[in-house]
DNA sequence: CTGACTGCAAAAGGTTTGCAAAAAG
DNA sequence: CTTTTTGCAAACCTTTTGCAGTCAG
């Protein structure tokens, strides 16, 4: 499904008229290396290694990488968004409310679903931005209970 | 439809210790009135009938009708939560992000693929959370092709 | 050399919090 | 009457923006 299969991440850069700069390398290798993290966990990350790079650099690095298709966000929680590196095209997030652990589900699990919105309403989904929420295999059993309204804990 | 006002609403809170105040009674029918919204609209729904009910009122009332399970909130945008009634549990968000267009998806045909994810990775679907981002039928034709790199600002 | 990129600092949203007054049960 | 809830305003946090200097091409 993809011609170029993994074109380098500065290429990407320059074909659609970016500049490459010590800084993207940076924050882009920081996405990656995260797997998935906020814009200040990865300005953290970056950080951790060389300083000098500005928190408001990250934010304009971080859509400039999304722009040219290097990484792309997805809303796991409140405040703020979760940036990814885009390699595995179709991965969705299964966030539990629990544990509040981010595990990966292959693209072929979710193809019939996918296909069949694609038939029915006629609806493409993005799987980069597909992040599912719900509980986790072990959470279900520690916490035995499934469904029931809970009033402790909100958040989320 | 709801020939009986007020179904249970006030209930819920009781049930759960709360008090029931005109404020959270505005907030709630705000909230599902307007079948979908952040924060901010919310508040512009119920000023727009009442005035005399402050904003943060509105965050904790929220943030209140949520634990009692009378409402949850999805995030569909990068600002804002978006809150709506829980009465159709069933229903997953389709987010267009051309149009932006909010659609409600039956249950019915979510089911196959949250049982299948039951099964295999043992993750138990949120429903109410679930926001499905992509393209409606409608843009799909519009816009023609789609899965090309668009470096002009296409935000969210 | 030129225009894109960065750092800095200040602005802008959106959400939360402390407190005293008002209201619910 | 007691305890929760509200309003108000200030505090907070995260993200954005204007500018001038710097750096990639």
């Amino acid at each position: 499904m993809n011609d170029n299969a993994t074109p380098r991440w500065d290429d990407q850069l320059r074909a659609n008229g970016y500049r490459v700069t010590p800084q993207r390398h940076l924050v882009f290798q920081a996405v990656a290396e995260l797997h998935h993290g906020t814009p200040e966990e990865i300005y953290g990350h970056v950080h951790s290694q060389v300083e000098g790079v500005n928190l408001s650099t990250v934010y304009r690095t971080l859509e400039v990488l999304e722009n040219v298709g290097l990484i792309t966000h997805t809303h796991i929680e409140h405040g703020s968004p979760t940036y990814h590196e885009v390699q595995s095209q179709g991965h969705v997030h299964l966030v539990c409310r629990q544990c509040k652990a981010v595990n990966a589900l292959a693209a072929e699990q979710v193809r019939p679903f996918v296909e069949a919105l694609q038939q029915d309403p006629g609806f493409t989904v993005d799987l980069g931005h597909l992040a599912i929420h719900g509980m986790c295999a072990g959470c279900s059993e520690t916490s035995g209970v499934a469904v029931a309204i809970r009033k402790d804990h909100t958040d989320e």
